[in-house]
DNA sequence: TCGGACAATGAAAGCGATTGCATGATTCTG
DNA sequence: CAGAATCATGCAATCGCTTTCATTGTCCGA
């Protein structure tokens, strides 16, 4: 006994495989009693059409590629399941790919990628934009968080959120403040880190640029060493992530937050609730993100060369408790 | 110009498709001039393989499927990491499901996956045996963390990591334990719990049993609260992610640790590294784990059929900071 | 009652690769 | 130098499914 197919089925019943075929298909053009019986057999056999077959024929994988440079960065997560959840509603599958922060690697499992997907989400902060370019001609393909030219993107822009974050310090009275860049490379780092530049010269405010660091637990603890080298009383972290490390390195060597500083991060991931005191931050969009990503691709999908389509989602601001009125001096 | 295939190339250089298929798979079988011609041309042509036309002749998907039941918590990354990392080493691509911690979802998906695997990885605390065995009959498959007698399955045993943890609080002093238990569907919640028991009646220690708490932070506030209202001068709680919510708990009201409560964790994942106090936890061997799992599924699926084979992985106790010397009364 | 419209089904041609077998060209062996 | 062994290559079947086109049988209107 061996994999059902549609000719095992076909035999049982009766009947053509093409029928078989078409009842999975299209019922409605098989009369009612056939499809009955089809539907049993096929029940009964526990017949599960291949993939295989079918994409050989029809040209669809039914399947997407995401890459993303780090799962363990707690900013995927989110998003991995939010666009593994609408794939499915797309009848597709994901295929997740962890490039290992290697730009190297982003690409060569693009390449790798091309053969079993319809298409790529691809969450690429470090990859050189020729190479992109180059790693998905053909391929239908959306960037998240890096927009480029020609090809579809769909990002999440902080720039009015940050804003309402540094009214907010403002307003607790901070008018010093000190921003810890992201890795020079990430195109959300530099929007970022824009943003608050620009918010920083409307507002007239002082404003300390420390780093790059690294976006990890550990640049963050480097971040916060060299805030306190600063005279800022409030400091915007990269991420969420650093944020952390901010955090923890201030109260390794006892200074209070929010009493002694405030410090606001970016992402909301899980981290910004577990933390103490519970982060101040911009929240990202993460369902929206993904369900979009996904139906921009399904369009590119079905419509190979079409325009690149560009989203921007904004992100909002989330008052917690890692800020506060600026300290008496 | 259409995707090229193997005959495009044939044609192109002059040889036959079979040809061009052998350079692919056995250029030992082709001369140097031939094969470096027909490389040279897919090169060119861009040439992919189609992976549903392998796939369809060869019968291998060249692809496993991963079933987590919870995409966002900590503990998944590192595997899913691990897991996709030697996936590749062996050829193969992982294909990822969030199972969105509902039981029904992973049979379901199982099902789905079915077609498109070569077999699963399933970290699936909650479907019951019964579900699970059907799910995964006729398709090889392994377990994480969850032992069932004829399915295969990779375990990480904490016992002894736990002894030492408690070995570790009774040399400071503690006397007094808490067991802060998680989910009671869960494999790993049962067995932990029973060392701690098995633990505390050796040394002949008390230890109140407080729970089960969900393995959420939440669920961990709501165990520091109940921490509170017991004598015990140390908990081990279910997980790191508990661990933090109990930390955070205590911290909201004024309880100190390690000063007045000692907490140990478990899993080691990123957050356990990045809460203050650092947690004292125990490690769960995750790129083993992974690696194992890949290496045993890889054996079922060339050996069908073949006997289930168990693995059970050791923890490691790691000291940090979240635990400390008994409170002097 | 007959022709055409329509519904239900089957036959068969691929989709793009792999692979066992056959073949022709070389090289070896005694 | 004949026959065997070896090597490189081609032919053609096959994997399981989808889909076009043709066929058959029904039903309806005129």
């Amino acid at each position: 006994m061996s994999k059902p197919t549609i000719y095992s089925i076909a035999q049982r019943c009766g009947v053509s495989a093409a029928t078989v075929s078409r009842v999975f298909n299209r019922p409605e053009l098989v009369s009612a009693p056939v499809r009955e019986q089809v539907m049993a057999a096929a029940h009964e056999l526990g017949y599960q059409p291949s993939s295989a077959a079918r994409g050989l024929v029809t040209g669809r994988a039914e399947m997407i590629g995401l890459i993303v440079p780090d799962i363990t960065n707690p900013f995927f997560p989110l998003l991995v399941r939010a666009i593994q959840r609408s794939a499915e509603r797309m009848g597709s599958s994901v295929m997740l790919v962890d490039a290992e922060e290697s730009a190297a690697a982003e690409v060569r499992q693009v390449a790798q990628l091309r053969s079993r997907v319809d298409g790529v989400i691809v969450a690429s902060p470090r990859s050189s934009s020729a190479a992109l370019r180059e790693a998905a001609r053909g391929l239908p393909c959306v960037l998240l968080n890096r927009p480029l030219r020609d090809l579809s993107s769909v990002v999440c822009d902080n720039t009015s959120a940050l804003f309402d974050a540094g009214d907010h310090l403002h307003k607790h009275g901070h008018r010093s403040f000190a921003l810890l860049t992201g890795p020079s490379a990430s195109w959300a780092a530099a929007r970022r880190a824009q943003a608050v530049r620009r918010w920083a010269r409307g507002r007239g405010v002082e404003l300390a640029e420390l780093g790059p660091f690294r976006a990890t637990f550990k640049g963050g603890r480097q971040a916060g060493a060299a805030l306190l080298g600063t005279a800022a009383t409030a400091a915007f972290a990269f991420d969420d992530l650093t944020a952390c490390g901010v955090l923890a390195e201030l109260a390794g060597r006892g200074v209070s937050v929010p009493g002694d500083r405030s410090v606001v991060g970016c992402d909301d991931v899980l981290l910004a609730r577990t933390v103490t005191p519970n982060l101040t931050t911009v929240t990202a969009p993460m369902e929206d993100l993904g369900t979009t990503a996904v139906q921009v691709l399904t369009r590119q999908i079905e419509a190979p060369g079409g325009a690149p389509e560009h989203v921007r989602l904004p992100g909002s601001f989330v008052a917690r408790d890692s800020t506060g009125p600026r300290p008496t001096p």
